[in-house]
DNA sequence: CCCCCTATATATAAATC
DNA sequence: TGATTTATATATAGGGG
């Protein structure tokens, strides 16, 4: 009834950015917390899905937490094949291959392969719309854009077609490729259906346009 | 003001007992969301609090899921305070793999996965772009542009430019060709001793998939 | 299996004790 | 470091394609 005669005792929860959190002291509680969510969340996919886990955390300070269901001794000696796995005995030249990490790393493997092959699938169709729709500019249109974004926007469509191709070619020789990084920050949803773009040639670029995105 | 007309469409998130799914596809369904969220959360503790993580999953089929911040091995080898593992010379995610099978697995997966991350970042640039323009153009429209039409865009564009140069009338030797196309990048990058100082991204993997994409 | 959507259950950033 | 409270940000169960 009475209305809020005082200011709310909260502001309720805010966004973070994700990056290290400078405060020493916001940090050691966000790790208190979510160290116990992530370990909570650990015991529910357990129970609900009777899988095994183990989980290991070093805080900055060095400090050791753990998890592990049934415990985590028994899941890491089982990843590493310590306790033999019986079913699985792949071998590469004769050699016996440690199998949980293995064949994860095959699956995965097939796993983003798959993806590419989504993408450039979706990069295809993006492209035939392209090729057959004979859509008018007019000038209204085009004098709406200033000639950084134009050239900002032509370049990324030039750029991501181009893109499509080298990896359908890439694809079809067999790459080879060469890197040494692991790392894949899940973007919450892969961009809708941005993927297209072409034209071998690339002329010259006035702007000072932040292109760090061009060099791939 | 007008009741529902229509039923809605999900009566949304349910309250589930906790105990071992029965339905297997439901599990199974449980467990990849789940999983992809457990991932998640270790992802964006490692990032906040610059911590290291070893998560590794066993399911009811066997299957292995892990996930490790900078890496499993390490993580784990830390944890259990040894040198560099023993009888386990490979590594999955960063290191001394002695099987050229194995390695040239890894590299593959490497290059899988960078190509799709190259995908990902374009296509949220992309839309950056389009977003940060003063001028709305929805992808759509984008998308229907062909290269002839972008060409004359180009044209035009060019043109405008000069005029403003024209204009500006002053230093115009900033026109550089901006544009390169990739070639494989051999990182030697050495994952070692990742510094959790100054962390920007963590490890992650998983993901199934049944495949024999290749016979061992 | 993957993606999308909706409606709700949960996790948590902040502030305070 | 914990335990609470408040107000929101996120995670997800269910269901469809």
């Amino acid at each position: 009834m009475a209305p809020p005669q005082g200011r709310k005792k909260s502001q309720g929860r805010k966004k973070i950015e994700m990056k290290l959190i400078a405060d020493e002291n916001a940090r050691t509680v966000t790790f208190s917390k979510r160290r116990a969510g992530l370990f909570k969340k650990a015991t529910e996919l357990s129970i609900l899905c009777g899988t095994q886990i183990a989980i290991i955390i070093f805080s900055l300070g060095g400090r050791a937490y753990s998890f592990g269901h049934p415990n985590v001794e028994s899941v890491v000696n089982r990843f590493f094949n310590r306790n033999p796995v019986p079913n699985l005995q792949d071998s590469v030249h004769g050699m016996k291959l440690h199998s949980a990490m293995v064949n994860q790393l095959k699956e995965q493997y097939d796993q983003k392969n798959k993806e590419l092959e989504a993408k450039k699938r979706k990069g295809k169709e993006i492209e035939a719309v392209l090729e057959s729709s004979p859509v008018h500019i007019s000038e209204e249109r085009l004098n709406q854009f200033n000639m950084h974004q134009l050239e900002q926007l032509k370049q990324k469509m030039e750029k991501l077609r181009d893109d499509v191709r080298r990896m359908v070619a890439a694809q079809k020789a067999g790459l080879v490729g060469t890197s040494k990084s692991m790392n894949v920050v899940k973007a919450r949803s892969v961009p809708k259906g941005v993927d297209l773009a072409n034209v071998e040639r690339n002329g010259r670029d006035a702007s000072p346009i932040p292109v760090d995105w061009l060099k791939l």
